[in-house]
DNA sequence: GCAAAAGTGTTGGATATACACCCATGT
DNA sequence: ACATGGGTGTATATCCAACACTTTTGC
């Protein structure tokens, strides 16, 4: 009964780092080799909790040391603790979610051999990492359609355009313009900046903002 | 890097175990006595992880162990992970919610010192278990109004009004007894078993069954 | 016959959907 | 002037919310 006695467990923690890119979602993956289990596979970026961490801590200094990004939105996803889920090892792995906005993204240089990977291409990873990316679209297509998430992977400023192709790219499915853009003004949850956008081509679009600062719990979309 | 030079973690579930009785949703907890950090306290029942067991066999085990509960629906919630949730050290923690049927509930005698709170009236709980509990009746009220959970709240058959009272006691609001059946009717969520019940006064009531086996992601309500 | 709980329909309002054209810009 | 994407309103269908009385039983 002694905890001190019991000591036995790995706890890391995966991310999924996702982004839109080029109207379709991306996952940032590292080239794992650990032969004979895993060769020339791919894995979420992650890496083990420390003692005098949190799972929380532990995602952000990964995310800074492994991925070089900083500040970017997590949230917990599930907890994955399957006997043999690490070849290595037995390894208990806490999940997360974290968004990139596509600027940043695109702007990106990620270290160590990281590339983004269109989710739908991204084939069969390492561990149960797939379980834990299908579970992170999930999250972010319920999330989508419940709260204002969808700023975290926005620009601070960015057109209603834009931000109808990254539902539309989410949760595979086109939407109404208009009655995209009555609802999210309806329910107060983009504001105009004033500002105009000048695209490549036609005409400039009216750049907004979301209202609040944080991630509000309001429905946004039931059906187109 | 090698993992087995970092073992530290120790990993334990602890389990919201939620039950609907007289109208009220209570759950079950158990005294502990830890001092000086814990004294007289009252926590949710739980334990260590095996090297051995996944999480989700960690709550079967301890559900039967400690609390002589088999075979009741359980899910996870989310993982805890403060440095200092538990004075002892460092233990990070799986939290699930179960539901336990209230005829089981009733009838269900509790080992060892156990015994069933009403929520409302549970006070300051040990560790950060309030936490905890406050996840699982969120988790629970979203999932009672999109989702067949109710199933795993109810006896096998059930009247109308039996069922409309949990719904009212998890959400805390009073439902239009009309639209709340038509609702399930419509999204057949729920089947007449033709047979009848007498309770201590009153007209009879009909019995229900849930028509699917399983829980089932449909919207079943909005408002009244 | 009275107390207690079960059962049953309709209506008005709100919300969601479907749909097509004009506008501003660059080339 | 044309190609490209941005921006706008209305009519219909659906869904949701509010509402009160009758039925069956035990006492």
């Amino acid at each position: 009964m002694k905890p001190r006695n019991l000591r036995f467990a790995i706890l890391a923690v995966d991310v999924a780092v996702i982004a839109i890119i080029n109207r379709a979602p991306h996952i940032l993956l590292m080239p794992v080799h650990l032969p004979p289990d895993i060769v020339h596979a791919q894995a979420l970026p992650g890496g083990l909790v420390r003692p005098d961490e949190t799972a929380e801590d532990a995602v952000v200094r990964h995310l800074a040391e492994k991925c070089g990004l900083e500040g970017c939105y997590s949230e917990q996803l599930a907890t994955f603790s399957a006997i043999d889920r690490d070849p290595r090892g037995r390894v208990v792995s806490v999940a997360y979610l974290a968004l990139v906005p596509e600027p940043l993204a695109r702007s990106y240089e990620p270290p160590g051999g990281l590339r983004w990977h269109a989710i739908a291409q991204a084939g069969k990873l390492a561990y149960d990492h797939n379980e834990i990316v299908a579970a992170a679209l999930e999250r972010l297509r319920a999330n989508l359609q419940s709260t204002t998430i969808a700023r975290h992977l926005m620009a601070a400023q960015f057109s209603l355009s834009d931000l109808q192709r990254v539902y539309e790219s989410v949760l595979g499915r086109p939407l109404d313009k208009r009655n995209f853009r009555k609802k999210l003004m309806a329910a107060d949850v983009v504001r105009s900046t004033g500002k105009m956008q000048q695209s490549a081509i036609g005409r400039p679009s009216e750049l907004y903002r979301f209202a609040g600062s944080k991630v509000e719990i309001i429905g946004i979309l039931s059906g187109s």
